[in-house]
DNA sequence: ATTACTACCTTCCGAGTAA
DNA sequence: TTTACTCGGAAGGTAGTAA
């Protein structure tokens, strides 16, 4: 992305233009990049044109909203700032095996959220999930991930009843892409759910109280 | 920062010349920026006028090293990503108060940390650590935080002796800045000392056993 | 008050080239 | 091979101004 255009981005993204429309003038958005009214009113032109934003001309005031594409974009950015700064980009948790609860392998199948994880993912989780009773000393960590990762998965209904907001972070077990789902209205327990494209416990041969690694990305 | 210079020290950076001199020639820069030999030479010449990087011309070829103003500046920008893309920036450590060990009180005291806590960590502590010992479930978070933050206090020879490296990590205590120090040749055990510019014990009226929590800087 | 066009002016880039 | 100058053209920014 041309640096002009991220840096535009970035102070809209500061504005909230990520989560939703936010009203602010050409003259406005000028003085925030410490440019003429003019000049702000071309740069958003020019956002507009490269499909980094959309705009709403109905009110008095335009409202601007940064598209998927700003927002991929823009963090392509702060991961390269990532790389320069930090010295690992995923927190390991420790964990075995285990069979407990497993209520989650019915939810995600659902077509609802099923089209989301591919699209958000990268991949559509073969059914069922692989669960995780993770290490005492690690259980923190989990809170830790909840904070600064998560990819959320919409809620939707289907035949009457309804289904919540999931919160996905995306992982790799023994190397292998995979993701911990976690339902929006949930304490965290010491026990997590993975999805895979695999069959986990097939590909990797896992039985109960086998000890794994889960690398979730930050 | 101008754009433009953030940009080409980005590139720097990652080509690790925030670490060390760097041998690259104008050409090559120019490929990594997309731009030509002639601008890079330009842009280089324009990096040193702001004091962003020096330069060694020494060699055949030339070799440049990012300034303490260069990462300062170049870290701001990458906060300002922080704030867009992160929910929180920082971790939260609970733990109690305890008296044991507090060995650490004696080598923080030595002269050669004390200057370096002052420039680095913007206050010069009060002699003595306050020991938390930290929930078990919260032990895993110091992994964490070891990987993704922390200021290099070096180590020093005094009098014969050597003091090796410490490991600063920026926290707050009650909303009062403080730091935890860890020695760098150590294994995180499940206690953690923490350094401030007051008297904690008394300023907070803590007791051993008392609970509390530490907010670590990411 | 807006947004955004035109016209001008400044800055930036790169080809040619010297050292 | 380098680095870095000059200079012409392209791009970007602003003032004035219309709607």
């Amino acid at each position: 992305m041309d640096e002009k255009y991220s840096f535009a981005l970035r102070k809209l993204a500061l504005l909230g233009a990520m989560d939703d429309y936010i009203a602010i003038s050409s003259r406005e958005l000028g003085e925030s990049l410490e440019m003429s009214q003019q000049s702000a009113s071309k740069r958003i032109l020019e956002l507009l044109e490269e499909k980094y934003i959309v705009r709403d001309l109905g009110a008095r005031r335009q409202r601007i909203k940064i598209t998927q594409k700003g927002i991929d974009d823009l963090k392509k950015e702060y991961n390269e700032y990532r790389r320069i700064f930090e010295l690992t980009d995923h927190i390991t948790i420790h964990g075995c095996v285990t069979s407990g609860m497993g209520e989650g392998g019915y939810y995600i199948c659902q077509d609802g959220y099923m089209s989301q994880f591919q699209s958000k993912l990268g991949f559509s989780p073969f059914e069922g999930t692989l669960n995780i009773q993770v290490d005492a000393e690690d259980v923190g960590k989990l809170d830790v991930i909840k904070s600064i990762s998560g990819v959320s998965i919409n809620g939707f209904s289907y035949g009457g009843r309804s289904f919540g907001e999931v919160i996905a972070y995306k992982a790799k077990i023994r190397n292998i892409d995979c993701a911990i789902v976690v339902p929006e209205r949930s304490h965290y327990a010491d026990t997590i759910e993975i999805i895979c494209q695999y069959h986990l416990r097939r590909t990797l041969s896992l039985e109960d109280g086998d000890h794994v690694d889960i690398k979730v990305n930050i």
